[in-house]
RNA sequence: GGCCCAGUGGCUCAGUUGGUUAGAGCGCCGCCCUGUCACGGCGGAGGUCACGGGUUCGAGUCCCGUCUGGGUCGCCA
């Protein structure tokens, strides 16, 4: 039975119990780890959040209560134990930090019972995770999940901490806020009091930081809740957290000289990792040529080798006509792979097609010095040795090319040298690389809208020299954007902002917005942009990503406590949920049925 | 919305070309054990093989559909 307190005081958790407090008397308080009966003697390991002692109950010295007490202890019993601290009389456990010393009870209570758990908290279980997610304050008590959070606490607060030195102000701005077009899908909460209206959750506190620069506030920060109404994967959730910054009279290396010093502090903090400053930066165009890909994993080479020179006119239809429609011929050489089956290189090929390739072609040197090609024959001899020369092909390499657009090309050669690097262990995991992405194109065109729509956002700021561009050839501006990589993952970016009416107008038009439709939209910026706006940059960081790093956890749910699964509902509660009718009539709401529904 | 993977005692898994009463380890329950810490010994309980159809003399196994979870593409300014 559940017992109270009885006024008992806990003294220290549980490992934090130390040798310099042996003889003293402690109260600890926690969770039974595990109850191993010996007899007249018993073992308790307890557990809390800080780590586990081993808990003696002596049949010889203990009151014959308590030991029948102990006796009945189960897993994930919640007891409180008071006793001596005592360097242990049989053999030390060096796997414990506890491990050379024990607690002799004195006293036993047991503060709550538990049924049997469905699966055993502790770590490196392999128990599905819809289980997991099911009982997640059983898996919250395990290790991993321990150390997670606790090395978010400790991000958010070292974060914090250093904005503030660094002369930042926290400042929250709203949950509820206007729906805005451009980008994700927003989460729409109805309004009681104008039936039909609707708030929208934030995506991020873009605008209002824009604001509050505006407004004087110089330097901003938040770590901002953001929702976003579209598909979940491994390292997406429909709420997540942002550290959201923003500077006024700044231009980017303002920015990326604070984030540098922050990245360093909470890398050498958190992690005792050195980060070496300044953190390299390469633009846009050389990650996409270099690396395929504008989250370039640089702990590996494998670059990409633009070959289109070397096969112009070179009588392969498939390379020339890829030039001739604008496009380009790279390869990745994959080294060691040259003896590579030719089911392996198929799966590659396939692959290929799947991000939108024709197909792969490829030169294999086998190590036994021989080649084997899927192309060559339509290629002179000279032809041949030249690009094989300028891959640095050698005997047991597997080089793969690829000719389309050049968006196709990134693409397909950027996956696959990510594929191919895990598959041939290129990657030094205990590694940390850094890299700044600059100059990013400011405008995208998309097929489906059949118009350009903003990388980052409509804010964004054009570089300068590339403005006249803006009539001619949108497709070609940069913008003054930066993004943060860390080891192939985006774990921020940021943008010098336009503060300039005219460029805001300009940018709105070549997104297709009406001046009506502009005003309607953002009108309460530029309002606010007519009376004083000062220069201004800023820079946000997915947190959950950058913790999942840190922590080298799989998935972003384990570094969130109460996390949503694939269709965004949570497993723990049920949300999403319908409500009462009476609910929806106040919010004049009605549902349509759909289909799915009806079944 | 598309594609791929998974679902068998509480947990993790095995289960042959379709063939007696579906197994193992851990956990759980009982008894024993005074230095264990992956404690040990003896004994025991525990299964709608995710769900619904179908094929078959016979289905955990084959077929169709559904549900649930994961990964991924689309999507994510």
């Amino acid at each position: 039975m559940a017992e109270s307190m009885k006024g008992l005081k806990r003294t220290a958790r549980c490992a934090e119990i130390s040798k310099e407090m042996l003889e003293k008397e402690v109260t600890v308080m926690g969770w039974v780890q595990k109850n191993r009966i010996k007899g007249g003697i018993i073992f308790v390991d307890l557990r809390d959040r800080s780590g586990i002692i081993q808990i003696i109950f002596d049949e010889s010295t203990v009151d014959k209560a308590v030991f029948d007490k102990a006796y009945k202890l189960r897993s994930e019993f919640v007891i409180a134990v008071t006793g001596k601290v005592n360097l242990r009389a049989g053999a030390v456990n060096p796997n414990l930090k506890t491990g050379e010393i024990e607690i002799n009870a004195e006293s036993l209570v047991v503060l709550s019972e538990s049924e049997t758990p469905p699966f055993p908290v502790e770590a490196g279980i392999k128990t599905d995770e819809q289980i997991r997610l099911k009982y997640r304050t059983l898996d919250l008590r395990r290790p991993e999940l321990q150390n997670a959070l606790k090395m978010r606490s400790k991000i958010s607060n070292i974060t914090r901490q250093f904005l503030e030195e660094e002369g930042f102000l926290e400042i929250e701005t709203p949950i509820l806020t206007k729906s805005t077009p451009e980008g994700a899908r927003d989460y729409l909460v109805p309004s009681r009091v104008h039936n039909g209206s609707f708030y929208a959750l934030p995506q991020s506190p873009q605008l209002f930081k824009q604001l509050l620069m505006c407004a004087g506030y110089d330097r901003y920060f938040q770590i901002a809740r953001c929702f976003r109404d579209e598909d979940l994967r491994a390292d997406r959730q429909p709420e997540f957290t942002q550290i959201d910054m923003e500077l006024s009279f700044v231009d980017e290396e303002d920015v990326i000289d604070v984030n540098e010093r922050l990245l360093k502090k909470l890398f050498k903090e958190v992690l005792d990792v050195d980060v070496t400053l300044p953190i390299q930066r390469i633009t846009w165009q050389e990650a996409m040529d270099r690396f395929g890909s504008d989250k370039p994993d640089m702990r590996f080479g494998m670059e990409l080798k633009d070959v289109s020179k070397v096969v112009e006119g070179c009588g392969f239809g498939v390379f020339t006509g890829a030039l001739e429609n604008g496009g380009s011929v790279r390869a990745i050489n994959v080294k060691g792979a040259g003896d590579m089956p030719r089911k392996k290189i198929d799966a590659l090929v396939e692959t290929a097609k799947e991000i939108g390739a024709k197909g792969l072609a490829y030169i294999q040197l086998k190590s036994d010095g021989t080649m084997k090609s899927s192309f060559t024959k339509f290629l002179s001899e000279e032809t041949t040795s030249e690009l094989i020369k300028a891959c640095e092909g050698e005997a047991n390499d597997l080089l793969l090319f690829a000719a389309d657009k050049n968006k196709i090309v990134w693409d397909v050669l950027g996956t696959l040298r990510l594929q191919l690097a895990h598959e041939f262990n290129l990657i030094n995991e205990d590694e940390f690389k850094f890299a700044w992405i600059t100059e990013f194109p400011l405008l995208e065109w998309s097929d489906t809208e059949n118009r350009y729509l903003a990388m980052h956002h409509p804010f964004t700021m054009p570089m300068e020299e590339d403005l006249p561009l803006l009539d001619t050839d949108p497709g070609a501006v940069r913008a003054r954007a930066y993004d943060i990589v860390l080891n192939g993952n985006e774990i921020g970016g940021g943008s010098v902002r336009i503060h300039q009416n005219d460029i805001q107008e300009r940018m709105f038009k070549e997104l297709g917005f009406t001046e009506e439709r502009a005003w309607e939209n953002f009108g309460f910026l530029l309002n606010s942009f007519k009376y004083g706006v000062p220069p201004h940059a800023g820079l946000a960081y997915g947190l959950d990503r950058l913790v999942m790093l840190m922590s080298k956890s799989e998935s972003i749910r384990d570094v969130i406590a109460f996390p949503k699964v694939k269709d965004a509902s949570c497993m723990l509660t049920g949300a999403p949920d319908l409500v009462e009718e009476g609910q929806l009539e106040e919010l004049g709401i009605s549902c349509i049925e759909t289909e799915s529904e009806e079944n």
